[in-house]
DNA sequence: AATGGTGTAAATCTAAAAATTACAGGAGGT
DNA sequence: ACCTCCTGTAATTTTTAGATTTACACCATT
């Protein structure tokens, strides 16, 4: 029900095989150690990258690489790839008002009409940022604080 | 991690407020069976709103009241009222990167820069929003599907 | 054929959210 | 003054979603 920490995960292992694609076999052991996230887990959102075609796996022998531009990626882009409906999830709502009271008969339509604007523009922010804006600050990080 | 139910329940609740507040006791045990929430949460959540100004509740012998316009009650305040820092929980970043790999060790600061621009375009959205557009969409709901 | 990867399914673990239980304390009706 | 109905809140248990672990079939390169 949130932007999932897979999420953030994606962008790591993307800026990991960004810096290190062309250099070094980017496995789903070496995404682990860095992100310090599980292989398993690692691989299946590697995996739902792929599918979206942001990235190429060599299967069989392994090696991650970019498919796409960095200013092609959006995050928005990347939430879609892990999880599709991820918007529809963003916001809770209370699963059992009672069908007795005319109020919970309709909350649900309710809230349905504020959380698609909200869930819209969360959208449209999303697609505002690109990887290559995250490039950029990694970089600009990276100078900073050596 | 998202905008909790507690945000949807407390939407419910200032609706029934609304619209019975003058003419019946709103007690937690009666927002309860409308939500289908527990009465001991309801109260948690209504206490939240009580203590942001939005709401009156009788102590000892029960019953709520709207304490604001509905133009005054924003969506952004609700989710404020129950969850003081909802925004910086929206989006889950992956806990334990090895701060012996570059990226690892300055992908939180990345992380950031681009969550903090998306926090502050949610809360803007959410604070687009009122009780009274709510409101007027409930009364629409009504109408339509009497 | 051996090695070092991916892709996935199934079971287990974990942690956050919600429900439950319990009870002290206030206000109003009788 | 007492009884009843409510709130406020703490402590415990239950539930559920997420993530981890285990396991193994399958594929390329050497």
């Amino acid at each position: 029900m949130h932007i999932s920490t897979k999420c953030s995960v994606a962008i790591h292992c993307l800026i990991f095989v960004f810096e290190y694609g062309d250099t070094q076999k980017v496995t789903s052991d070496l995404l682990s150690l860095s992100t310090g996230i599980n292989p398993v887990t690692i691989r299946k959102i590697i995996s739902s990258l792929k599918k979206d075609g942001i990235i190429s796996v060599k299967f069989g022998t392994g090696g991650t690489t970019l498919n796409c531009l960095p200013n092609e990626i959006t995050l928005y882009r990347i939430c879609k790839a892990i999880e599709p409906n991820f918007a529809s999830k963003l916001i809770g709502v209370h699963p059992l008002p009672s069908p007795l009271c005319p109020i919970g008969k309709n909350i649900h339509k309710v809230l349905d009409c504020s959380y698609q604007k909200i869930s819209n523009d969360l959208c449209e922010s999303l697609k505002n940022i690109t990887f290559e804006n995250i490039i950029s600050d990694y970089h600009k990080i990276q100078h900073d604080y050596k």
